[in-house]
RNA sequence: GCCGAAGUGGCGGAAUUGGUAGACGCGCUAGGUUCAGGGUCUAGUGGGUGUAUGCCUGUGCGAGUUCGAGUCUCGCCUUCGGCACCA
């Protein structure tokens, strides 16, 4: 018996899947299709992640899973190689990010994807970089723009002075850049947006029927934030015009003692008057200079303006007086609050500071209480007129319709979800597609002009004027105009990287299309994704995108679903020594070197074993050599000596064989990677003390071992004796009779405390067991002198008996 | 502040519907093999008690429901994640 040597193991099947084309997939004939997506890398110049190692071996196992249960199992992997990061690395190592990518993603590919032993069908790769593929991210743009879901505004953006452009709402964490942390500020300027909003209300319904992770629909209903309330229309005292608010309460209408408005809003160049021109003016120059993050630091003391201006409480024709204060953001509902401090906790500070009136409506029990704090729960109606009296939940209805009918509100739902700013004034990303001429307008890059290449360039510095570097590239800005050939400006700004892998999953089927994105047959029978396993970090990123573009090209009507991944899970986290691995802490986990010491499947099963897969867990270096371990084990076992080639007949055997086929299945269809190898150490423990050496139990545990740890199950499949792939088997059956043990150790308790255990034979009635347990010795001496009050059976578990 | 998830030995972690808490692995202890080291194999391993196949105790804390609670209910504490002046 040789030992297990896994270097020329590996090399042996990395070799024979490659020329056998093992994993390639007839897409257009395959029976039974099983798309088994994972999140495509950004192939950093560090190497893959030991992160990353753990997402895709836990979704290939999935993959080899479904293959060995009959299903052609695509499972395609590409690189994510645009955006900032690629960008800003190459400027620090000085190497142009066109060179330094495609190295990049060879040492992925070759060294580091092709070791750790998944099922990539590399024929259908995708990098987002190569004209090929961002050609068609540019298209998807000019669909999205002739449908009218792209356009272009000047807004109040968020910019990361750091990275020098504009980042979307989802890419600002708590007023910082996602990418590098630093404090994020407001600019005007102008951009070009994708309407995520259109699709505000089907992002949120659709969550109902997609089979996700929870925690992942809850951050995207947490981001999209819908609230229903009413919208209300406020008239300005002393003008014709009135203005809207936009309130979840409106039962606490009879309660406004004041209107605030952001800082930024228009219709203030109206309202303030001329005495408060000044100290609005500094206000709102105030305001603009700080960033979110100091906004917020001063958020404990509320600050403000008097406007001068007055508006009428449409329910009473009140005065009320109108303030402008940096509390109301101009990016949600319309800019303008109705003020209730009696209910709104921040209203509430607002006027406790600037001694404005406080005017309780609603009440717990009715009866007027002092008011410490704002009271925002539900309750009885007071001090409101004709509705006093009647339940708060009632009278936001009430309230709403009643001035309704007199054209003064109306119901209205609201979502925090904004558009999606696509614009980034970098370098290393698609050209935004688009042409502007004098004459003719915003024009969309004609179809035979793409790509818009991206030109290569040695100075690619963002300067941080607003502007991308393409503009410094007068070949590239100056074109002409596709209309009237007069002369034309390109868009300088190149798309957000996150609109590359909002599409990619599209590509891979038909990557063998040059004319097309996605070819209209091969996407009809392979999407929506079957699988899709992923980190949660891009709850409301990568997903949230991937789901809106789904839904826009399916009302262009290039694809006939909504939804793009019909089952996504979101795996754990791994830490080392309980925190983040980070080069500062010199504690990152570098995968080559485990698998070049033990191997791509001991290396694998660690991951997996380590700790439960949709959680996460802590990497322990220990850990890795110990499933090498388990490994040898395995294969001194299997590799022993004579098989006897009768069918298994020893009971304890019978049940090890069948009751580990049950869990293990079971296990890996519940993503319990874990406890399904714990099955399996155990299935080998049993059979390797027991000494049992037969082929059926050697060759069903091969195969139960196979998604986990695919070089070393081939190896045995073929010394087995097979010259056929382990992976062309089909999974192992088992019968559930064997499951369990014929005798089974029942538990006697005493008032619910374990007192004896005796074994019972499976099949005996109700009364024979207890005629057994009570014939027992222990259980007669515990007996003496007792009296059964009740008796408890639960079926092959245990009696307890209740006694005093 | 709101929402979500979690808290179990020295450690990573198990425990479908309430039914033997600590599976499996690491580490540790003892022993076999070995000149030794390493490797490997066997046994043991929550705490307390000590003639025990015994008894007591034990799943963040405090109550409760139940014959029986890691699991269910109520009230706290802690950690992590999401949202956060969103009207």
């Amino acid at each position: 018996m040789k030992k297990y040597k896994h270097e020329a193991i590996e090399a042996k099947w990395q070799k024979k899947w490659d020329e056998s084309k093992q994993y390639e997939v007839n897409l257009a004939d395959a029976p039974r299709p099983f798309y088994n997506l994972m999140m495509f890398p950004y192939p950093s110049a560090e190497g893959l992640h030991v992160g990353n190692v753990f997402a895709f071996v836990g979704s290939d196992i999935q993959g080899r899973f479904h293959r060995m249960n009959g299903y052609d199992v695509f499972e395609p992997i590409g690189f994510d190689a645009f955006g900032i990061h690629s960008e800003n690395f190459a400027l620090k190592v000085g190497t142009h990010p066109s060179k330094l990518v495609p190295e990049n993603i060879k040492n992925f590919r070759e060294n580091q994807l092709k070791r750790a032993g998944n099922m990539y069908d590399w024929t259908h790769e995708v990098d987002t970089t190569s004209p090929e593929y961002y050609r068609w991210t540019q298209w998807i743009f000019i669909q999205l723009y002739k449908a009218g879901l792209a356009y272009r505004a000047t807004a109040p953006v968020n910019w990361c002075p750091s990275c020098k452009t504009v980042l979307a709402a989802e890419q600002v964490v708590s007023g910082e850049c996602e990418r590098c942390s630093t404090v994020v500020t407001k600019k005007d300027m102008a951009q070009w947006f994708f309407k995520t909003t259109a699709f505000a209300q089907k992002l949120l319904d659709n969550l109902e029927i997609i089979d996700w992770s929870e925690k992942t629909k809850v951050a995207q209903r947490n981001w999209i934030g819908r609230s229903e309330g009413a919208q209300v229309t406020f008239k300005l005292d002393g003008h014709d015009e009135g203005f809207e608010i936009f309130t979840t309460r409106p039962d606490t209408l009879f309660g406004v003692t004041y209107m605030v408005f952001a800082p930024e809003h228009p219709l203030l160049k109206k309202i303030v008057t001329e005495d408060n021109q000044q100290k609005f003016k500094a206000y709102r120059k105030r305001v603009a200079t700080m960033s979110e993050v100091e906004r917020q630091a001063e958020g404990l003391e509320k600050t403000g303006v008097f406007t001068g201006g007055y508006a009428i409480n449409p329910v009473n024709d009140e005065r009320v007086p109108i303030w402008v204060s940096d509390y109301v953001l101009m990016g949600y509902g319309t800019g303008a609050i109705m003020a209730v401090p009696a209910h709104d906790q921040r209203d509430f500070e607002f006027a406790t500071k600037f001694g404005l009136e406080i005017r309780a409506v609603i009440s717990p029990d009715g009866r007027v209480h002092p008011l410490e704090e704002a009271y925002t729960g539900k309750g009885v109606m007071i001090n409101s007129g004709s509705f006093d009296g009647l339940d708060s939940t009632e009278g936001i209805r009430k309230v709403t319709q009643w001035l309704a009918e007199k054209d003064l509100a109306r119901f209205q739902v609201n979502f925090r979800l904004r558009d999606w700013c696509i614009s980034r004034q970098r370098y290393w990303g698609p050209p935004i597609p688009i042409i502007y001429c004098d004459k003719c307008g915003t024009q969309p890059v004609p179809d035979n002009e793409l790509p818009v290449r991206l030109p290569d360039i040695e100075d690619y510095q963002p300067d941080g004027s607003g502007d991308s570097p393409l503009k410094r590239v007068s070949e590239f800005f100056y074109t002409t105009c596709p209309t009237c050939n007069g002369p034309a400006k390109r868009e300088t700004d190149v798309s957000d990287n996150f609109l590359c892998s909002a599409w990619y999953f599209y590509r891979y089927p038909s990557t063998n299309f040059n004319d097309r994105a996605f070819e209209a047959a091969l996407t009809k029978k392979w999407l929506p994704v079957d699988l899709y396993v992923g980190g949660n970090e891009h709850a409301v990123l990568h997903l949230l995108y991937s789901r809106f573009l789904c839904m826009a090209l399916n009302q262009i009507g290039l694809i006939d679903f909504e939804e793009p991944f019909n089952k996504f899970v979101a795996h754990g986290i791994i830490t080392k020594d309980g925190g983040k691995m980070s080069k500062s802490k010199g504690n990152v986990v570098n995968p080559d070197d485990f698998i070049k010491r033990y191997g791509a499947d001991a290396f694998r099963v660690y991951l997996m074993f380590m700790g439960d897969y949709l959680e996460g867990g802590d990497f322990r270096d220990e850990g890795v050599p110990a499933m090498r371990g388990f490994l040898d084990r395995v294969w001194s076992h299997v590799t022993g000596d004579d098989l006897d080639e009768d069918e298994p007949d020893d009971s304890e055997t019978l049940y090890w064989l069948h009751y580990t086929t049950r869990t293990v299945t079971n296990d890996i269809k519940r993503f319990s990677y874990n406890t399904a190898l714990a099955r399996l150490m155990e299935l080998l423990n049993h059979i390797s003390r027991a000494s049992v050496k037969n082929r059926v139990v050697n060759e069903t545990f091969v195969k139960l071992l196979a998604p986990f740890a695919p070089y070393i199950s081939e190896e045995l499949w073929e010394r087995l004796g097979h010259d056929t792939s382990v992976y062309d088997e089909s999974w192992p059956k088992y019968r559930e009779e064997h499951t369990t043990r014929k005798t089974i150790e029942y538990v006697v308790q005493f008032n619910g405390k374990v007192r004896a255990k005796l074994p019972i034979d499976v099949g005996l009635s109700q009364e024979e067991i207890e005629t057994v347990v009570m014939a027992n010795e222990r259980v007669k001496t515990l007996m003496e002198g007792k009296e059964i009050v009740k008796k408890i059976f639960v079926p092959n578990k245990l009696v307890n008996l209740v006694v005093k």
